[in-house]
DNA sequence: TTGACACATCGAGAAAAGTTGATTTGATTT
DNA sequence: AAATCAAATCAACTTTTCTCGATGTGTCAA
């Protein structure tokens, strides 16, 4: 369930999450539905490790889920997430074009 | 003007600058509009060479701007780096919930 | 039950990011 | 011109993040 309005550390989290290539790219790879590891592992071209450990920041931040079934793990985008991420940024985006300058101190 | 699709590296590039509380924090601050250095030194509570350090990062990733007079530094949210992180956030949401399991490899 | 497989986790090292205090730069005031 | 001020930059250090190879865990096939 996305929160509204202004939650600094759970910007910084969802953000830091999105923060790194590797990262960004799994989530485009998993755009089109669940994959396993081993087809990211295919697709990335990455080694196995790594890509476990980026998963998991990924699982920190809530952002995919996974599921167990036999000896694969499968992944997915976790929708409400990436709701909640755009929520935030919204919640960021300045409203109008600024022309009052600041007076200082 | 705001990209439309997956550009991986600039999506990292603007999360990793809002990866951070202290820079979420700035940008709240920002809101409301321009502010020169000192105050966000005062609001925020902070050394100033962090905070420089802060900026910048937003500086460097296009997310503010700056603007000096005299002494002074003023900083603004640039609105068009905002659009752009909603675009490509956007463009990162899963279509629909999904049903298809993934068969393996 | 042994061996192979898929994946997670660990430990160590490398690299990157953040913090802090000191210095520098450039503008203003006296 | 000298002192002062706002802010950027630097250098040293600390902390965090990332990577890689090795090991561990649970599952399935032979």
């Amino acid at each position: 369930m996305p929160t509204s309005t202004l939650d600094v550390p759970r910007v910084a989290e969802l953000c830091n999450a999105l923060a790194d290539e590797a990262r960004v790219e799994i989530v485009a790879r998993l755009l089109d539905g669940e994959k396993c590891v081993c087809d990211l592992t295919d697709a990335l071209e990455t080694g196995q490790s790594r890509l476990s450990y980026h998963l998991r920041v990924l699982k920190d931040a809530g952002l995919v889920t996974d599921r167990r079934d036999g000896r694969w793990s499968y992944y997915t985008l976790a929708r409400d997430a990436f709701l909640e991420a755009e929520h935030l940024l919204a919640a960021l985006r300045p409203r109008a074009v600024r022309t009052s300058k600041a007076g200082c101190c």
